[in-house]
DNA sequence: ACGATGATGAAC
DNA sequence: TTCATCATCGTA
């Protein structure tokens, strides 16, 4: 199971590393996995697509807390945004599981998983029936497509722009 | 191409 | 307290 030491790196690294690793849901004592897909990047302050580049708020505090806790948000009203903090405390930066093998899209992968807001805050474990494996598949790294991040056309030409989007080649 | 739908943060 | 905005998706 991926515990902190996974997660307490840089958000680019962990995302890409997410790439072929397993996301576990457990509920009623039916246990499903899902190979993940597709993963972006939210790195810092600095970075005006992540959450955190207003600082400190109510909303973003949890970004700043220690890696391997979900963080877990409704978009739109309608979806829930699944992202696991990563590197140091007090560095904000998470990265979004943004697909899982056959199921294409955050909102869907959420609304299959049935994850909501009950597991913000939470750490990735069997505790919260939802964690990470890594099943030993070997990805090559040429099979990983780098991409701009989805829906940030907002944070400016330099930071929409940046490959920190990954997915698996098919 | 667009509307659903509610939390968030900034302005006032 | 109001307002625009949003890490999306299903329907058209």
């Amino acid at each position: 199971m991926l515990g902190s030491k996974f997660f307490e790196r840089s958000s680019i690294v962990v995302a890409k590393d997410l790439i072929g690793k397993f996301l576990i849901r457990e509920q009623g004592g039916e246990v499903e996995s899902f190979m993940i897909t597709e993963t972006e990047a939210y790195d810092g302050e600095k970075d005006l697509a992540c959450h955190a580049s207003k600082g400190r708020t109510k909303r973003t505090e949890i970004l700043y807390a220690k890696p391997g806790i979900f963080y877990i948000y409704l978009i739109y009203g309608m979806y829930h945004m699944l992202n696991i903090v990563t590197d140091k405390k007090d560095y904000p930066s998470a990265v979004l599981i943004r697909g899982v093998k056959s199921i294409s899209g955050p909102g869907r992968v959420t609304k299959k998983l049935k994850i909501d807001r009950m597991l913000h805050g939470k750490e990735a474990g069997k505790k919260s029936s939802l964690w990470l494996e890594d099943r030993g598949i070997m990805v090559n790294q040429k099979d990983i497509l780098k991409t701009a991040r989805i829906g940030v056309d907002y944070a400016g030409p330099i930071w929409s722009k940046k490959l920190y989007r990954f997915l698996l080649k098919k």
